[in-house]
DNA sequence: GATTTCCTCAACCAATTGGTTGAGGAAATG
DNA sequence: CATTTCCTCAACCAATTGGTTGAGGAAATC
């Protein structure tokens, strides 16, 4: 809304706790404390995501898990999504792994069959990867367009998320015959 | 990236050819050009997504059609995404009618049988639509996930509007007994 | 040809704001 | 107790920028 350049740094400091000139003995300049922070919020989040387990089972059900705990994580920081994504700054670095893991899950899942050989693992994982991120950058988009659920957040999150991997899942799946 | 308040008034007069009273004699102030900015942005929309073209043959077939038109047409005006996306003004208005006509089809579909029954057409009209809306707002993120095709930006473009689809299509798919 | 409409040029103003400077307090640290 | 480290307070500055004013040119309209 506001960018880079709307934000003030006297706010910044009150809202710390501390006062202007603080941040200019520690970061020097407005770019330097925004610098600073998109950095560590970048490495935060890829280290949260190099966290999620390993999960077990076939590798649909593994996807299954990877995507809810990939779901929960950024449901459990969004400033820090807000924050990237805000800065455009979205790039291969904090998604990488997640990534990488997704499609790895899916060419295990074809090469056994269970998922749909004329699919791009890459294409489905970021596309999954979206419909996760999607959510919370478009939330009263979503609220709006979904049934009185509209006000009960926290219960239309959890929707979302089931209805996300289920779309996913039976997205990949291949067909039975 | 900038926001707002790092938008210069100058700049955009410069940008538009006239210098910079102009704008102050017709908007009055900058949020005024903003909000005019704004309101035609979503109006623009609003009106090409209505346009999209009643589609016919099974509403499977149908859902493939009005998905690939709207992709196509948010591809062709991604200015106005960003725009409107960037100044979280994102809400049910201008996407209120595609969603609508999609959350239609899949309950249509649900009463044919050929759409899963444990779906929720809101949700998954909503996902669809993030899908289409996610490929403009994250197109660096997909092009760093996706193989070496990163630098061809058309073609991938192409290549997620049809894996998009499809993931969608498959998705909702009602499973073969 | 007169007038109205639309637009430009140039200069200007007040407020905001990133950033600085320097004196000094408080709490560790030695 | 002395000193270093960390932080605050208060005042200040230069640059930017939204917004204004007023005189005037050019083109349409009458």
């Amino acid at each position: 809304m506001r960018g880079f350049a709307g934000a003030r740094m006297e706010r910044i400091a009150a809202s710390a706790g501390v006062n202007k000139q603080l941040l200019f003995y520690y970061y020097h300049s407005k770019r330097g404390l925004f610098q600073t922070v998109l950095k560590r919020g970048e490495s935060e989040l890829e280290t949260a995501l190099a966290a999620i387990p390993m999960a077990s089972g076939s590798p649909l059900e593994r996807l299954r898990d990877v995507l809810s705990a990939l779901f929960e994580f950024l449901e459990r920081h969004p400033q820090l999504v807000a924050l990237l994504s805000h800065a455009e700054r979205l790039d291969a670095a904090p998604f990488a792994s997640p990534v990488r893991r997704l499609v790895v899950l899916l060419a295990e899942g074809q090469g056994l069959g269970l998922v749909r050989d004329d699919l791009d693992p890459h294409m489905a994982a970021a596309q999954a990867l979206v419909l996760m991120l999607g959510y919370l950058r478009l939330e009263p988009l979503i609220a709006a367009s979904a049934p009185p659920l509209g006000a009960d957040e926290p219960a239309l999150r959890e929707r979302w998320r089931h209805a996300a991997v289920d779309l996913v899942v039976h997205g990949v799946r291949a067909p039975a015959e």
